[in-house]
DNA sequence: TTGCATTCGGTACCTAGGTACAGGTTTACC
DNA sequence: GGTAAACCTGTACCTAGGTACCGAATGCAA
């Protein structure tokens, strides 16, 4: 019975976890972890207890992906978008994506030092991580030792 | 009693664990770690368990670390000592450090392409992950969206 | 109204590379 | 011989970002 009810909202019927996980493309475990973590809002509710979303969340989940994708983390991206709803329009943004930027290219520096390393491994010949009989063998990278390890960052 | 008792071998003393891990500035729980995934042999014991390390364990060490630093993991370190340590030297190493120069070339590539749209939207003023009101928002970024996330690798 | 798909909450598990803790021996030095 | 530091085993915890599983309840269509 009452299955007439449909909950509508300023942009059209709500939808289900199962239909935003998908329109999104993640996972509709997902959804719930990213309500845990703060991403998204706490969503209104069926009768029954069941999350009913507005379409906006898809929009939402996209944005948090684009995010992630420029290597910010859950927890930054949260920030952002806390900051995005309480202040208005705020330099956050830019400032991050600023140091966000020194980041990247310290880990590329990195990364560069390391495929340097690992070139030189190959041009001279190192056969054995533990016996490498080749001449002048790079083995230790003292040069790379900088108190940093790969991954680090 | 039995003070008198000093493991001895072919490279001199025999090592506690903790001289071992000060020796190498590794913790020394991070031994017997590396004891359970096979990067180092099980050492002799003391009379009352202890394990007595031989010198080069130190050397061992550093060798790990140091191929940490050029982005092995620990199972292709274990599986490359491996090698090295029952048939004697392959071409394995230097077939390995090309695949890994290759591993390491994309992700530096990953993290040019994230840099560039970062610059972007720095560049465009983005002021919100959500409500941006610059012109030409960058933002879903679809160039980078090729099935790859950061840190992925 | 029956029945299957979906969702619910809570919890456990995953990778990678460790680190920490608890409670009980052993070693080493005086 | 006393005592403190180091060590033992086993297990739990940590980060980050999810994913999987459970049994019970709900949603929805025929």
């Amino acid at each position: 019975m009452r299955q007439d009810i449909v909950l509508q909202g300023p942009g059209g019927p709500y939808l289900r976890s199962g239909q935003v996980a998908e329109q999104a493309g993640v996972n509709p475990q997902t959804l719930r972890y990213y309500e845990r973590r703060g991403l998204i809002a706490e969503p209104v509710r069926s009768p029954g207890g069941h999350r009913a979303y507005p379409p906006e969340t898809v929009t939402l989940l996209t944005v948090i992906k684009a995010a992630q994708r420029l290597g910010f983390t859950l927890e930054e991206v949260a920030e952002l978008l806390d900051t995005g709803r309480r202040g208005h329009p705020t330099p956050d943004l830019r400032a991050r994506a600023q140091a966000k930027i020194a980041e990247v290219e310290e880990r590329i520096a990195d990364l560069t030092t390391i495929r340097a390393a690992l070139a030189e491994v190959v041009s001279a010949g190192c056969d054995s991580l533990t016996n490498c009989t080749c001449p002048d063998c790079p083995m230790p990278f003292a040069d790379l030792a900088e108190g940093r390890t790969p991954k680090e960052d």
